[in-house]
DNA sequence: CGAATCCGTAACGTC
DNA sequence: GACGTTACGGATTCGA
């Protein structure tokens, strides 16, 4: 394994964790706001970037060798703020404390030692990784050495450099160069800036050849050029990183003097008490009690890389399976020696069964012959009840080697009892795939007690929650990955085929590091009541009610889709051709390169917009514009849906149908979407169409069996009620509250007429105006929206803004708290994360804002309805009623309904789901029914 | 060296 | 604002 260098270049951060955060201070009134934004960034860079040896680099104080260069060096600049300056003692005694290294060398600056240290790292054959706010140190990039910025969660290798300045990174001296730094005082060319110089380099490459062709050069840039020759080269210098630096006055041998240091827990009690960071102290006292017991005692065994007590022993049957980790990530995150083995007797199985038996929990997880869990057979079983231990069961290995395996219906017939036993507590990664597994054998696992996937989809949602990832981020530990076991593309094998051994090491190590990342995890979820409520009350028990749903499947009527489909492809063809006509050509209609060539080559028509390639756009809003003046375009409109509606529904949907229960069934994804909704996939059932008469007819094939119907309830204008509630907007309620037409209250108030003067084209406008208000919708969008001015739109906002002054406020509340904490949360206390509401980039930014002041009402929405599917299922349960849910589209739930229980269910459930939380306006489910789905709303 | 596969882009369906 | 899926077409890898 590559070792890899973790550079922190402290001083840039210094500044920024300065100017980011809000003036904290401790009981004595010291400032701290510096000191937490460092500790915290790097607490955040060992957990995302595990490594061998690492350093913090600040600078030094002092002159260095550019003061002497060029005596305007930093003229600029201001003294270091006196609040700053207190916290430099109580940083460096921090960041040592936590284990590491920090270097200062006077006469140059923390970069040029960063320099010099990628350079020495990448000869020792190794990676290094900079943390850095500053743009400059782009210019060490290279294919071993990475840039990551953690205040934007940044992270730059050489396309990324590419990318963000357009340069390569061996370019970003010259780049640098021509624009100048006015932060350090050095002047570049005059009016360059970055367009222009990627421009010239793109054309002349070097800064040497620009200044070689100043001469060709045009215009008053040109001239500026020309007034810069001799200075460039000054210039050049300055913005150049040293990288040879002499350091051996200042470190031991590289790279072992950068090791990873031990950390210093009581030098950190005593800092983290005196500046009053709570939780760190907490976490201090809490982790020796709750950590897993391999922990390190002290330096000895942690310096001695030769040791072989790990050793590695691969997969014999029945023996120990044991791994070993990078020594230095095990000093980061104990727990190293592990011991799984295969069960492949009935002794063995036998012993295990005993063990699960008494285990407090359990950690299960299955391997199968296929991603699609109503398909998918069972291949082995994994289990592990403490950290480092953990079986793999294999029961259909197709192996041919001369290795026994217990055979699946042996395995699950001893084990069938405690798999259905409530009590005997389970805990997996996703266990709602497992236990399509299970039940795909017939047997009904229950006690799940917990999910890693869903601890960290309510612990911090905006993260990946893949185990691999996971893994990595909370334990330090790289997993066996299952591209490794079984390949990728063509040449993939099943998992039935992987040699037993080699299964072992892999499935064994998931069970493992699942009970491992619950450690890990529970204990932040666990102390807090709010994410405790999202994680224990909604998304463990909607698991388990998506499984049942997603089993239960929907009914389609697959020869009306056929029929449908056949229509379409007629009219897709008569389509065509009237196109091929229009544009004096054949062509492909469905390539929007192909299209663009006709439009705006062929016919010239005018270019509306631009995709964010560069490219001219044919998008519908482009389409409709061109369709005021010219007849292609209408036609390719009609096109495009009637071909979306073809390949994407009536087409795939039929093809979706399981053989064995003749139904569609979808998959749920808990832990994908952000802002704690749910999303469908193969197929997606979240997006069947409804807007279109023509798409809606395909909701007709969505149908009950004979004797039931289909029972639809949505939530009524969920998202406007629950910003009503949180923002308490007085206006707003009482429009809810008296259950007027919520579109027409508010045209009535932006227009100020009465609500019953209202017109229709007022009512549009309040509506859109609605709906972008929920989406954080800026005027720009607004005007889109409405084909109006930039101006008129913030017109409509404004007034809005002034009648219902609640919904103001609470839109720029939320707005200071995510960027004061980071998150947002939900009326239940889902925490929201906004990973770029302080991003520097602006267009990132205010898309982070406007997620903000989406999130809550998404986000209470899916709460709302996850609370509601429990409920229903519960209930459906205890009156051991025949009905069943077979369908949620975010704030509506579909089931198939036996005639003989219609009357009761079309009471009780929107009673159900209107009564699943009071907020201060009333919530309200409208309840449809029909032979099918179309029908039933 | 052609075929298969991967990947990013554009577009569009829903709430 | 949040998603997932389709088709295209260029780039890359595969496999003979």
């Amino acid at each position: 394994m590559q070792k890899t260098l973790l550079l922190v270049d402290g001083s840039s951060y210094l500044y920024r964790a300065f100017h980011a955060l809000p003036d904290m201070r401790n009981a004595d009134n010291e400032p701290t706001g510096a000191l937490y934004g460092i500790l915290n960034m790097l607490r955040r860079l060992r957990l995302d970037y595990p490594a061998a040896y690492i350093a913090c680099v600040f600078d030094a104080k002092g002159k260095t060798f550019r003061d002497d260069m060029y005596a305007e060096y930093k003229a600029t600049r201001a003294s270091m703020p006196e609040d700053l300056v207190k916290q430099i003692t109580p940083i460096h005694a921090a960041v040592r404390a936590m284990g590491w290294p920090i270097l200062m060398v006077e006469g140059v600056e923390a970069d040029d030692v960063i320099g010099t240290l990628t350079v020495q790292a990448v000869a020792h054959g190794m990676t290094a990784v900079v943390s850095t706010g500053d743009k400059d140190l782009a210019q060490l990039v290279n294919q071993h050495v990475t840039l990551i910025n953690t205040m934007n969660n940044e992270k730059l290798d050489p396309p990324g450099v590419v990318a963000k300045f357009g340069v390569p990174p061996e370019r970003i001296v010259d780049y640098l160069t021509l624009i100048g730094d006015t932060v350090d005082n050095i002047p570049g060319v005059s009016k360059v800036g970055p367009k222009t110089a990627v421009k010239w380099l793109a054309q002349y490459d070097t800064v040497d050849q620009v200044i070689a062709n100043a001469a060709n050069i045009g215009g008053a840039v040109g001239e500026n050029l020309r007034k810069a020759v001799d200075w460039l080269p000054q210039a050049k210098a300055l913005v150049t990183v040293k990288t040879d630096c002499d350091l051996s006055a200042h470190m031991g041998t590289f790279p072992e003097s950068l090791i990873v240091l031990p950390q210093d827990n009581a030098t950190l009690i005593d800092l983290y008490t005196r500046y009053n960071f709570k939780t760190w102290l907490r976490e201090l006292g809490g982790s020796m009690a709750a950590s897993a017991p391999a922990k390190n005692s002290g330096t000895s065994d942690l310096f001695d890389t030769s040791t072989t007590s790990h050793t590695n022993k691969v997969g014999v049957i029945g023996s120990v399976v044991t791994a070993v980790e990078d020594f230095v990530q095990s000093t980061l995150f104990p727990q190293a020696v592990t011991n799984y083995e295969a069960v492949t007797t009935e002794e063995q199985l036998d012993r295990w069964l005993e063990v699960i038996a008494n285990a407090h929990i359990t950690s299960v997880d299955t391997e199968t012959t296929s991603l699609d869990p109503m398909s998918a057979q069972l291949v082995g079983i994994s289990l592990s009840c403490e950290p480092g231990v953990a079986v793999y069961i294999p029961v259909a290995h197709r192996v041919q080697d001369d290795v026994q395996q217990l055979s699946r219906a042996f395995v699950l017939g001893k084990m069938r009892s405690w798999l259905e036993d409530p009590d005997k507590l389970k805990i997996g990664q996703n266990l709602k795939y497992d236990s399509h597994i299970f039940a795909n054998q017939g047997v009904t696992l229950r006690g799940i007690l917990h999910d890693t996937m869903l601890q960290s989809y309510v612990f911090e949602s905006h993260r990946p929650h893949d185990m691999d990832s996971m893994a990595l981020r909370h334990l330090g530990h790289q997993t066996i990955t299952f591209q490794e076991v079984c390949g990728k593309g063509a040449s993939q094998i099943c998992f039935d085929e992987v040699e037993i051994a080699r299964a072992t090491e892999y499935a064994a190590e998931d069970a493992d590091i699942t009970l491992r990342l619950h450690h890990t995890m529970w204990p932040h979820i666990e102390s807090d009541k709010k994410l405790r409520f999202i994680y224990e009350k909604i998304e463990v028990p909607t698991a388990v009610v998506l499984q049942k749903i997603e089993r239960n499947g929907v009914l389609i009527d697959a020869g009306l889709l056929k029929t449908q489909s056949n229509e379409i492809g007629k009219h897709l063809l008569e389509i065509e051709q009237q196109a091929y006509t229009l544009a004096g050509q054949p062509f492909n209609l469905n390539s929007p390169k192909q299209l663009g060539e006709i439009f705006f080559e062929k016919l010239q028509l005018p270019i509306i917009k631009k995709t964010p390639s560069g490219a001219p756009s044919t998008d519908e809003e482009v389409l409709q514009k061109l369709a005021e003046d010219y007849p292609l375009p209408k036609i390719l409109l009609d096109y495009r849906s009637l071909s979306k509606l073809k390949s994407t529904y009536t087409d795939k949907l039929p093809k979706m149908i399981n053989g064995n229960t003749g139904r569609v069934h979808t998959n749920y994804a808990q832990a994908v979407a952000v802002t704690g909704r749910l999303s469908s996939n193969d197929p997606n059932l979240q997006n069947i169409p409804i807007r279109t008469a023509e798409g809606r007819r395909i909701r007709e094939a969505f149908i009950a069996p004979e004797n039931s119907l289909i029972v639809s309830a949505d939530y009524s204008q969920i998202e406007l009620r629950i910003m009503a509630h949180i923002s308490g907007d007085e206006n707003m309620l009482r429009a809810f509250a008296d259950g007027i037409d919520i579109h027409r209250a508010t045209g009535a108030e932006i227009f100020g007429v009465l609500a019953q003067d209202v017109s229709n084209e007022q009512r549009r406008y309040a509506k859109v105006i609605n709906f972008g208000l929920i989406y954080g919708m800026s005027a720009f969008g607004l005007a889109g929206n409405l084909g109006i001015e930039r101006a008129a739109a913030q017109m409509y906002i404004e007034k809005y803004f002034m009648r219902f002054s609640g919904v103001k406020m609470f839109m720029d509340n939320t707005r200071l708290q995510a960027k004061a904490q980071g998150y947002v949360e939900t009326v239940f206390g889902r925490r929201l994360w906004l990973p770029e509401i302080n991003s520097p980039n602006g267009p990132r930014r205010q898309g982070a804002e406007r997620a903000a002041i989406n999130a809550p009402m998404q986000g209470t929405a899916a709460d709302l309805i996850k609370l509601s599917m429990i409920a229903v299922q519960g209930w459906l349960e205890t009156e051991q009623l025949k009905s069943k849910m077979v369908m949620q589209v975010h704030d509506e739930l579909v089931l198939e309904v036996p005639q003989e229980e219609l009357a009761l269910v079309r009471v009780k459930l929107p009673e159900l789901m209107a009564s699943v939380a009071t907020l201060r306006v009333p919530l309200i489910a409208e309840v449809g029914v029909g032979k099918n789905w179309d029908e039933a709303h």
